[in-house]
Order: C-alpha cells, then sequence, then structure tokens
DNA sequence: CGAACTCTTGACTAGTGTCAAATTTTGTGG
DNA sequence: CCACAAAATTTGACACTAGTCAAGAGTTCG
C-alpha cells in the first residue's frame, strides 16, 4: 500500500533513527530486496517455538508479543509501534521463544534474515542501529518487570498510557497526548499483570479524577503532569535517540 | 585471583558458549586487553544515568540489575550467573538505565567498549556471539514478565529456582540440582513481585511439600519433576546453546 | 561479643481476582 | 447498509492471595 520510494524511505529512517548513516549505508539499505506485506489483525506473524526466516519492519498498526503459561494464562510481554523493528532477535537465535501477533491490521515490510546478515556485516552503522535498537527493547522489557512487580493496578496502567505515548510521539504517530489504543481490556490486562474487569475499574478511576478522556479505545491525557506523577513516569528507558545531529 | 592464562581460557569460553569460533577469532580473543577486578558483595557496578565505559565479564560470584520507583520500592529485573557478559548494553546506549549491582563478592574481567567495539567489527563471531548473549538476556526478560505478570507466588519462586538451576547446571557449575543461592528473601521477593514476608512462607511450603530442602540459603532440588511442573519451567527461553558441534 | 541484618510466625488488612449479568460496541453475512 | 451475533465493556457482590505490622529468634560480621 505504500509505494517503494515511501517504502525505501522509511527503511532508511528506521535505521536512522537510531544512529548516523553514512551514504554507503543509505546506499545498501536503499538497494536491500524487501517485501511489503499487509496482515489483518489478531494473526500470527511467529509462533513460539517456530524458526522464522525473516525479520521485519513495521509501517503501520501495532503489533504484539505474547507468552503463554501451561494452563493458558497469557502475559502480553511486549508492544511494537510503527517504526519498531520486529523479531531482530530472529538474527542469532534458531527457535522462537514467544508468539508475535498482530493487534491491529499491519503493514510490515519482511527481509530475510540472509539479507540482514549481510547487510549487518558490511555495514557497520547498520550493525549499530540493529544493536541499539535491540538493546532499546531490552531496557523496555526491564522497565515493565519494574512496573508489573513493583507499580499497584493505578501507576501501572498510568504508566503503560505514558509510555504509549511517549512512543508514539517519538516517532511524530501522536500529537498532542491522544491516540487511539487498539487494545481491549483484557489485553492491557494481560500487558500489567491484571484483569480486565480490574483495568476497567481503574480505567474509570483515572478518568474521574480528570487524568485521561476515553472516547471507545481513543486516549487523550488530559493532564500529563499529573499522570506522569502518577506512573512514575521517566523517559529515560526508552533511550530516545535523536539521531538527526 | 585467576592467573593470566584462566582468564583468557575463560574469555574464549564465553564466546565460544554462543557460536563456533574460528581461529582467528580466538587469536584475537586472546590478545584483548583485559583487567581483573575483584569486588565485594552490595556494591555498585553501574548506576542508573552513568554513562559506563567498559563491559565486563562475570567470572565468579553473583551480580543483579535493579530499577527503583520514585517511592523508593525496588525491583530486580535480573540476575548474571558466572559466565554471563554483563553490561553488553553499554556498547551501543549512552546512559544506564538501571543499576549493576554485586549480590556476593565477584570477580569480573573488564574490557573497555573501545576494545570490544573493534572486537566485535573485525570478528563477526564474536559480533554474532554478543547478539546471541544480549539475545537470550531479552528472552529471560520476557521470560521473567510471564512469571511476575502471570504467575502466582508459589509458581514465582518454583521458576526463579529452575531458572538458577538451569542456568548454573548449564556452565557445570551446580550438580545434583542443588546450589548455593546467595539472596535474601527480601531479594527474592525484589525479584519476583512479592514481600519478603510472602517468600518466606511460599519457600517453606515448598519444603513441606518435598519440592525443595534448605539449609541457611543452600537450595536442593528434592522433586524437580514436580517443581518443575508447578513452575510450568521449560529451558526454551535460556536458548541454550551447544557450540561445540 | 554485640549490633545489625535476616528469618520466621501470627493476626489482621487491603488490593485484585472471580463470577455473573446487563449494556454497549464491533464485526460480518446477507 | 442493515441486522444480528459475537465480543467487549461496565457494574456489583463477594472471595482470596498477598501485603502490612509487629515481635521474637537466629545469623552474620566487624
Amino acid at each position: 500500500v505504500f509505494d517503494d520510494a515511501e517504502v525505501r524511505g522509511r527503511l532508511v529512517h528506521a535505521f536512522a533513527r537510531f544512529t548516523k548513516l553514512d551514504d554507503d549505508a543509505i546506499a545498501a539499505v536503499r538497494h536491500l530486496p524487501v517485501t511489503q506485506r499487509e496482515i489483518a489483525g489478531s494473526n500470527y506473524i511467529v509462533r513460539e517455538g517456530q524458526l522464522p526466516q525473516r525479520c521485519a519492519l513495521l509501517l503501520e498498526g501495532f503489533i504484539y508479543r505474547q507468552k503463554l503459561t501451561a494452563n493458558g494464562q497469557r502475559a502480553i510481554v511486549g508492544l511494537q509501534v510503527p517504526g519498531d523493528f520486529v523479531d531482530l532477535q530472529n538474527l542469532f537465535l534458531d527457535e522462537s521463544d514467544h508468539d508475535v501477533m498482530t493487534l491491529t491490521r499491519v503493514i510490515i515490510i519482511d527481509i530475510t534474515l540472509t539479507d540482514l546478515r549481510v547487510l549487518a556485516s558490511t555495514c557497520p552503522a547498520i550493525n549499530r542501529a540493529m544493536w541499539i535498537a535491540g538493546l532499546i527493547e531490552a531496557s523496555i522489557f526491564r522497565e515493565w518487570l519494574l512496573n508489573v512487580g513493583r507499580r499497584d493496578a493505578h501507576e501501572r496502567v498510568a504508566h503503560l498510557l505514558c509510555e504509549i505515548s511517549a512512543r508514539l510521539e517519538a516517532t511524530g504517530q501522536a500529537r498532542e497526548l491522544s491516540y487511539k489504543l487498539p487494545m481491549t481490556q483484557e489485553q492491557l490486562g494481560d500487558a500489567l499483570g491484571l484483569t480486565a474487569v480490574h483495568i476497567n475499574r481503574v480505567l474509570k478511576a483515572l478518568e474521574k479524577q480528570g487524568l485521561i478522556l476515553r472516547q471507545k479505545r481513543h486516549i487523550a491525557i488530559a493532564d500529563w503532569q499529573q499522570l506522569r506523577r502518577l506512573a512514575d513516569f521517566n523517559t529515560r528507558y526508552l533511550h530516545i535517540v535523536d539521531a538527526a545531529e
């Protein structure tokens, strides 16, 4: 759904987001063989135990990572927004340790592992950008561990709402602290270690306190300072880099 | 406390654990300038917000990663055992997003970032090994998220005990499902999103059920199958590679 | 050898989970 | 584009896991 020039541009930007690319790197990225793919919501991209053959860049829509316990409980262990690389781990790990699923209809660019490996090994800037992307993802996992392990329900929900806002704004996809959050309350619960019922109560409470506004699944942060304070939110862990300089 | 030959050998092994090294790689690792350092327990190695200048390989003792909330609550978001690289994230991220602390007296090998960057860029096998190490760490974060988010206290404790056993045995540091776990019950609580008091109750319960034996902080898994079943423990997420072949 | 941590235990509390049912929203086939 | 079924949201009543507080016993370490 994007023309080739647009796809190339976004691919370059996805790497350039993390580190300055030299002309060689940009040229190499522009010559990378890629496939565009559209996938409906609620579909598997990778299943646990599978041996995936490609990485992807998410252009549009949301993707999440989930793990299941033996008795069928689900944890959503990660969320990807447009501009994120998905499945860099496939580069060097054989077997997937979790499921990757679409939250909404998505548009992704597929890159084969071999192409990406060649690119990374011939081009230090790309290797560096991929490292940074992977390390930031790990940093987000750590913050989520703090969130789920040591914050109460209100703080947790507030923190996730802040994080999503910050991540969307960092890539220019949300303005005015307002965005469409296409997750059900059950999914929010699975991402925060809570039940859907409790998420509902907490969202209502946050609304009543004037911290957020909701219409359907559209979230507007009404009082950023207060929400941020409640959530104990600080962007440091997102390592938002401005590689423009 | 280790002689130079020993240090070199362990360093080579730390990389070789993840991928086969060619002779060039081995030679390069053997020529890496390294410093050995001994640090007492309960010391900071890195503080949040710092700009660290080196990476380390943990030779002896335990290290943990912690994050604090504004109101002083702590989450332990990671644990490193001998043979693990510590702070590969420093390679490409400027500012640390968490604290790194010694749990016990440790012996580490310090490597400067510049030396490691040069090594990685000149030697694909090393770059690959470091990627794998980083990706496995991320995989452990995800499993911990599932553990804290969706398992109850008994399952959580059991899971951590299984994980530590598996990680120690994978590098040959524990036999017979028995090991010294140098964590206080408060630290266990912080790693599992529980309180020290509750950890105590759960440990006693697991002991009473005949799943584990305890003497001071020494843990012996008395019934691996049962403990593993209770914990819903599966080693897949550890991506234990046998790079020997 | 004493002070400061840890561990252990009991009594009580609070935050979330569970269950269930009404209401609203979403998605889909005709 | 409507109609309807399925899914998601909302709410209340109640249950239960894990937290809090407190105090005594054991352990560690300077």
